[in-house]
DNA sequence: CCTCAGCTGTTTTTT
DNA sequence: ACAGCTGAGG
């Protein structure tokens, strides 16, 4: 039963502000809770869980509660747990992919799936790709596997099968694009694999097309509630209205400041549609913010509000600010990674935390300056965003054994491991076998007794060493079959055998580890590899639940010890949600942040908007004249954002400028800057001192910000130059087609007015 | 089966 | 600069 214990009933609004409380309880069907960062939106959510479930009686299962990731939906698990006390763990609160997934598989015969469907990551997606433009032969240089990866996927997230799918972008290549399309998708039904967009378009399909699972569903939800409302995508938006029917109540929190995944399909539109068709009156904002000064949540209001698209909001504190704001010019990349990490030292030897630091960056690719400084000073340090844990070779390769033990016909797990470790059953027997995979319509593990080929032996011994397993599976735990299966294979001993590849051995033995959590978390210690289970509800073999699991958390993004304090650098994107004492933003140069690949320039604000309130006490802003990238050289002008802000909070400004002369070419004058000069489009410049040029903004004859004319791209703009001499490019923003990058000399722009 | 030269792409990232 | 992948050749 999942009454809340009486013995911890109290009131769930102590302690909230005015609109947070509004939110928790509020009557109406729709809402739109706008809230902004640090301003308590997670407490809102857990406390409006809790609220309908302690006061207002509802059932904890009539609720659904969707985030986007793992990590958000454990967390509200937890809190509403800790507030309630029930046993959070099968509530439908998950992913939008982890819940279309249970959808899935409670009704997996209704959706045309197995029962024991895998999902495909997007590694997976790419090689399963790659196998069926081999096996069609099709040109992979004309058609890039990436791109048909990315059009399907796209595809889907706008709830387009390929029949349905229609050239909105005059491709040239849509016709080919939508056949690959076809055909990858009749091989996935034929495999029996789905990918993460399938899960939401085919539950999506689902619920659509069977009266009885609508209506099952919708009378059943009473409550909604979606987190990070802004990053729904077309299909994810679409697919809440359904589940929610025309009875069940949509409780959408969500920052259309903090939209910045638009190049994953996220469409900040969605709130805005949102707001005019269905929460029209119905909008809390919160705007108190409990985490920055003053100062910091000034800087963060003037930057945003240099954005149109947006709904209005204005953050404020309590906390009056103590500190300025630092915005700091080097001359160079590594003078900039120098003079953070030196900050850093002084602070930690005034006694702040390093995991209390942080280092924000545009780009990932920045984070190796920083690491060698780090190194130098031997000061601990984290990065995020590297591999995942369940990314990793060895370990995709040992779970593709657990896969095909799950369903030995699946051909993705069969190849990846049918000669790993290395069993001489080598590419012209597995073309052979696939040759006679489409003829008789067999799995390759079938064709392993139908065929004689100079590999038959080998390709039995594998066959039998599975059969094996299978059969011991029925009187192992999970645990246990995986490290046999590591060792019985000659994983372990391939790996041992390797230099260097003590971390992938380690990580196997991590893998088996986390077999036991998973069976530990779930109440599932008892069981066999294929003991039938109750997981999330559902009846399915163990097996087949850990590998649903895995193919939906695919681990942290971090490596090594998460304990240890260490000064954190991450991607802004990263570092959303997180907040630090001290945050060191760098890299604030045109072209780098704003960076000039992205033609949403109000997305690059908001990330700007988004890296800023992180900061809780001390804000550090960084721009170098000059940094090395792709193994060229660039120089920018400081970015735009850095004269967006208001001048009272800046403590330090010393904006660096390179001359124009090739004698004295990198040297740099420092000056006192007003806040109206425009570096981007002219190169003269004026300090309080003197007049300066900045030297590559101008290029034989060409300058940044020219209005220039090419035969291929038609008007554009030019934004930079990159490099010197002969080889010097030119980055040019051309209408309606982005950013080109150029060689100057072969460009052939006309010059315009 | 393994190694190495050569080619490509290099913004952000979740599931 | 550099990582990741492919294909040729030992």
């Amino acid at each position: 039963m999942f009454y809340s214990d009486p013995t911890r009933i109290q009131d769930l609004l102590e302690g909230l502000n005015e609109p947070q409380c509004q939110a928790v309880t509020s009557q109406s069907q729709y809402l739109l809770v706008l809230a902004g960062a640090g301003t308590g939106k997670t407490r809102v959510l857990t406390h409006r869980m809790a609220w309908l479930i302690q006061d207002q009686g509802y059932s904890p299962f009539q609720l659904m509660a969707v985030t986007f990731t793992n990590k958000a939906a454990k967390e509200m698990k937890n809190r509403v747990s800790d507030l309630i006390g029930i046993d959070a763990r099968n509530l439908w609160v998950g992913t939008f992919h982890g819940l279309s997934n249970r959808i899935l598989r409670i009704h997996a015969q209704e959706a045309g799936l197995k029962p024991q469907f895998q999902i495909m990551d997007m590694g997976d997606q790419l090689s399963f790709i790659k196998r069926l433009m081999k096996d069609f032969n099709i040109d992979t240089e004309t058609y890039k596997p990436k791109d048909l990866q990315y059009f399907i996927n796209d595809q889907k997230e706008q709830g387009l099968r390929a029949e349905q799918s229609e050239d909105t972008y005059s491709n040239p290549h849509f016709e080919k694009m939508k056949s690959l399309y076809v055909l990858y998708q009749e091989r996935c039904e034929s495999e029996g694999v789905v990918d993460f967009g399938e899960l939401l378009l085919r539950s999506y399909e689902l619920i659509t097309r069977n009266e009885n699972i609508r209506q099952k569903y919708q009378q059943h939800f009473a409550h909604i509630l979606v987190d990070e409302f802004q990053d729904t995508n077309d299909l994810q938006y679409r697919w809440l209205q359904l589940i929610a029917g025309t009875e069940g109540a949509l409780f959408a929190v969500g920052d259309d400041d903090q939209s910045i995944y638009a190049f994953r399909g996220a469409r900040v539109e969605n709130l805005f549609d949102f707001e005019r068709r269905f929460a029209k009156g119905s909008v809390v904002r919160l705007e108190q913010n409990y985490r920055s000064n003053q100062g910091i949540l000034e800087a963060a209001n003037a930057i945003i509000s240099h954005n149109k698209a947006r709904l209005g909001k204005e953050l404020w504190s309590d906390k009056t600010s103590e500190h300025q704001i630092y915005v700091v010019g080097h001359e160079r990349d590594f003078d900039e990674a120098r003079y953070v990490v030196n900050k850093i030292d002084t602070y930690r030897q005034s006694g702040v935390h390093l995991n209390e630091m942080a280092i924000l960056y545009r780009s990932n690719a920045q984070s190796r300056l920083f690491e060698q400084n780090l190194v130098q000073q031997g000061i601990a340090y984290r990065v995020y965003g590297g591999m995942r844990f369940f990314d990793r070779q060895e370990v995709k390769n040992a779970l593709a054994y657990l896969r095909l033990l799950g369903d030995p016909h699946n051909a993705y797990a069969f190849l990846r491991v049918v000669n790993f470790p290395p069993r001489g059953i080598g590419a012209r027997t597995i073309e052979q076998l696939t040759q006679n995979l489409e003829q008789t319509g067999q799995s390759y593990y079938d064709l392993v007794d139908t065929l004689k080929l100079s590999a038959t032996k080998k390709l039995q011994a594998f066959k039998e060493m599975v059969q094996k397993w299978t059969e011991q599976a029925h009187m192992m735990k999970l645990s246990e079959l995986l490290a046999w299966v590591i060792n019985d294979s000659g994983m372990r001993l391939y790996y041992q055998n390797q230099k260097e590849s003590v971390d992938r051995l380690d990580n196997l033995d991590e893998l088996v580890y986390a077999t036991e959590q998973f069976c530990r978390e779930y109440d599932l210690e008892g069981y066999h590899a294929f003991d039938m289970i109750t997981f999330q509800g559902i009846q399915m073999r163990l097996l087949d639940a850990f590998l649903s699991h895995v193919g939906l958390e695919p681990g942290e993004r971090h490596v090594g010890d998460t304990t240890e304090d260490a000064v954190q650098l991450m991607s802004v994107h990263a570092s959303k949600g997180l907040e630090f004492q001290i945050v060191f933003i760098v890299g604030l140069e045109e072209g780098l942040f704003p960076h000039a690949n992205n033609d949403m320039p109000e997305e690059e604000r908001r990330l700007m908007y988004v890296a800023i309130t992180r900061a809780k006490d001390e804000l550090y802003l960084n721009h170098a004249g000059y940094r090395r990238l792709h193994n060229m050289e660039h120089y920018s002008a400081p970015s735009e954002f850095l004269l967006q802000l208001p001048e009272h909070l800046i403590q330090q400004r010393g904006f660096p400028v390179h001359v124009k002369s090739p004698k004295s070419f990198g040297v740099r004058r420092f000056g006192q800057l007003s806040k109206t000069q425009n570096f981007a489009s002219g190169n003269q410049i004026k300090t309080n001192s003197k007049t300066v040029y900045t030297s590559q903004n101008e290029h034989n004859g060409y300058h940044v910000g020219q209005q220039v004319s090419h035969a291929a791209f038609g008007k554009g703009t030019i934004v930079s130059f990159v490099g010197s001499g002969e080889s010097t490019q030119v980055k040019v923003a051309f209408k309606g087609q982005g950013v080109k990058t150029l060689k100057l000399s072969m460009a052939k722009l006309m010059k315009l007015s």
